[in-house]
DNA sequence: TTGACAGGTGTCCGTCGGGACACTACCATG
DNA sequence: CATGGTAGTGTCCCGACGGACACCTGTCAA
């Protein structure tokens, strides 16, 4: 049981994937058969523990059907750096995209996207132009960067505490620590950022 | 006909979009019934075919069950430079949706998400552990992010020009210069970054 | 007032998907 | 050569998922 699932299941995994990116779904036991050549419902129902205890697949939290774990979207790199041979071989049959979205985004109905102004907060690597992914929630402690809301404005910044008091920390030596009088207001906390680079 | 699907189907648009962000799969019908507190499968049902007119899920392509649809996880993105009111507009029905994937990727087939391993481009915002999205193309000029292969290993730098060459500028003080002797091997060029925060 | 339609309820039924289990084929490996 | 674990076959059965259909109810317009 070496951490590398057999050459076989690799072939079966690329299959799966290609399915996946059309239906968006693990298919059934018997779709499964047919399209791995299997004769039997059986064969498959092992193919996908095999590709569980692989780290592949799961089981939904209802535990009715299987879905897809990161790793299942992880882009076929890792071999890259290990193999001397030409880029190409990266390309191979794989042709899937790795969905940001749901890499990013955890609960959607709660998840807005917010433009970053300015530069107050560089030193954390968040750049004016950048999207922040901000999970609207009270539930913010300590050490999270947040979407408060200053004088009617949003701001980005790093929640502290000091003496028992919420502060809002720039990451940026040239701009003050926010020291909010009354009620400090969250509107989210940021789960995730997004940058694109002009080309 | 508005474009514009009822208020209440909003809700239980938001509803689903959680769901499919655990499960990674559109529901049963029972339990589309369960989540919005139908007490008919039917009722799901008629919802299913409201929103596949509304263009947020479809059937698979063996027509035997629903996906989603890239509709389906358009995101609100916050139109903060503007707004001077309340925070909770937002949610209303302002704000332009907009899709992680399509505004990161431009060609998917020539696109990979490379996981950036170390420090040595922290000055450009580039962190450990974020995944920077790699087009994959020879077109590289002075002063991009691109992923180049230096001794069989992927690198992560700015490039640069020097008396005439091509030479691989990290973003960090700590790290050398790289000056390739021969040919310099670009694996393509760095077009986008996404960063996770645990939480 | 009266339709007409959209959204929702209640119920029945066929079938398909998955669990369970016994069995076979094929290596590895000592 | 024996042994054992892994991959795959064949078969049975049950539950639940989804299709179909009749019916109810609020709302809005003519």
């Amino acid at each position: 049981m070496p951490p590398r699932e057999s050459s076989r299941d690799d072939d079966y995994l690329g299959r799966l994937r290609d399915y996946y990116a059309d239906a968006r779904r693990i298919p059934t036991q018997q779709r499964i058969a047919e399209l791995m050549g299997f004769a039997s419902k059986t064969a498959a129902k092992k193919l996908l523990f095999r590709l569980e205890s692989a780290g592949f697949v799961e089981r939904t939290p209802d535990d009715d059907a299987w879905m897809p774990t990161p790793r299942f979207f992880e882009r076929p790199l890792a071999d890259v750096a290990v193999r001397a041979g030409g880029p190409d071989m990266i390309e191979g049959s794989q042709g899937e995209l790795f969905l940001i979205d749901q890499y990013l985004v955890r609960q959607p109905s709660r998840t807005v996207m917010v433009p970053v102004k300015g530069d107050s907060m560089i030193d954390a690597g968040i750049h004016d132009g950048d999207l922040v992914v901000v999970e609207r929630t009270k539930a913010a402690k300590s050490g999270d960067i947040v979407v408060a809301i200053v004088d009617n404005e949003f701001t980005l910044k790093e929640l502290g505490l000091e003496k028992g008091r919420f502060i809002l920390k720039p990451c940026n030596p040239a701009y003050p620590v926010i020291r909010p009088q009354g009620e400090l207001e969250i509107y989210g906390v940021v789960t995730g950022l997004v940058r694109r680079y002009a080309g």
